[in-house]
DNA sequence: TTGACATAACACCATTTGGTTCTATATAAT
DNA sequence: ATTATATAGAACCAAATGGTGTTATGTCAA
């Protein structure tokens, strides 16, 4: 009972830019948590804290493997982003758009 | 000279839902500080904080007119966050790129 | 079975964040 | 001139964030 509503979503999962490089690391290859701290300067506890983080918001998934656990990519959940920035997309992307919302605007 | 480097970036002004929330008032209308408070149940002096994020990030502007303030939304930095997005686009976006990447990252 | 390795789980800490209230200043309206 | 309005800015605060180090547990290899 008491279900632990997930305090993390994409759009905070993805502002931090240590967690961003994680995602990276993990779309060219999955890997153990020892390997993806391997490249960063921080503490294996800091990683392991972004990795959850990571984790609550749904963009990766960790597996145990023998005494390592290996970490996935999971980009679904980047969708929400795409819907949200989508929207906002006509405001710029090309000149027509963006004209018109200039005028529209006032 | 000691130049002020921007605290915050594209990818931290979204984090904050109230400040997606600002952004997309503002893709609606150009309006005045005391009109965007009005939507909101926090003080007028934290949406002004929000504000200030959002300038940082370049994501608005605001001008003087009178004794107003107007914010004007300012997209273009959110091509940013696409240029991001469309790099993990590939591992879902269509089931071949996905099945290639599920089959390539082991 | 013993030692090394990989992760898990704490407890702790400084700084940042998101909010508040109060005061000051500039502009508009009567 | 006086009053009301709109923003600016300071001081303050609790909670969250991003980091640390230490200890415990489980697994693999010699």
């Amino acid at each position: 009972m008491t279900e632990k509503l997930p305090k993390y979503d994409v759009f905070q999962a993805i502002a931090d830019p240590t967690r961003r490089d994680v995602l990276y690391l993990l779309s060219l290859q999955k890997q153990s948590i020892a390997e993806i701290s391997s490249h960063f300067d921080i503490s294996r506890t800091a990683v392991v804290k972004h990795l959850n983080v990571l984790t609550e918001a749904g963009l990766v998934r960790g597996e145990k493997n023998g005494r390592e656990k290996i970490y996935y990519l999971q980009p679904e959940p980047l969708q929400e982003l795409q819907d949200w920035l989508t929207y906002f997309e006509q405001f710029w992307h090309n000149k027509v758009n963006k004209l018109k919302y200039i005028v529209e605007r006032d």
